[in-house]
DNA sequence: GGGTCATATTTAGGGATTACGATATGATAA
DNA sequence: TTATCATATCGTAATCCCTAAATATGACCC
């Protein structure tokens, strides 16, 4: 016998893990409070930029540029110029994505 | 005036970041390649045990435990023992959440 | 009790993350 | 061209995360 053995109840299939990278930048790149609550804004008025979410977020605009630049890094988000304004929007391909985890949340806070 | 103006485009509602800090511990706690991979083979068998993702993952049992613990610990996973081993599965609550990340990860692998 | 199997905890180090002040870039307006 | 506004980058300290070896717990069987 070469191969250690384990509980043999069930054979469970092999996966490769590197296979779940990409997800899992994306996933990592909402997994955060700040940037749930960018996606939240955004996701309500369609494209924000840097400056409208200073007040609406109330923390420094160095803190929040990282935030939307680690969000838009992993194509989560993406941006356009407009006049002197960088606006971020939800990549269409995430917005179903996004949309779960804000309605989970609003679940959440129903019931608690 | 006593408030600063920033770009004064549009008036965005002002949110609390502690509002997202519940939902933002369960995506976190789902933000790994090696959780997402685990995520994926609880859902299709519904539910394993510890043992069981050994061979499957390659890993280490402290490792995986330390994966299974995190994603209990903030009730992205439940845990039910039957005889000696324990059986993780997913909370129901989350699980639509798990299932679109799941299907993201298929449409990226598609589309590369 | 003693042995075994499954799981959990402890611990450690190397790396990544977060927040944000200071500073730099870059476009626009005067 | 100089000033201003919006954004991005740099530097850094505090914190948190990932992995996994060593060890501990705990249920079950003899």
């Amino acid at each position: 016998m070469t191969e250690i053995e384990y509980c043999t109840t069930r054979k469970i299939r092999k996966v490769d893990i590197d296979e779940y990278e990409d997800i899992s930048r994306i996933i990592n790149a909402a997994g955060n409070k700040a940037r749930i609550a960018i996606l939240e804004i955004i996701s309500e008025y369609e494209e924000v930029c840097t400056c409208e979410l200073q007040p609406a977020l109330g923390m420094p605009q160095p803190t929040i540029t990282t935030h939307l630049s680690k969000m838009y890094d992993v194509g989560l988000l993406k941006k356009k110029q407009v006049w002197r304004f960088s606006y971020y929007y939800i990549n269409p391909k995430y917005r179903e994505l996004v949309n779960t985890i804000l309605k989970d949340r609003k679940k959440e806070k129903e019931t608690s």
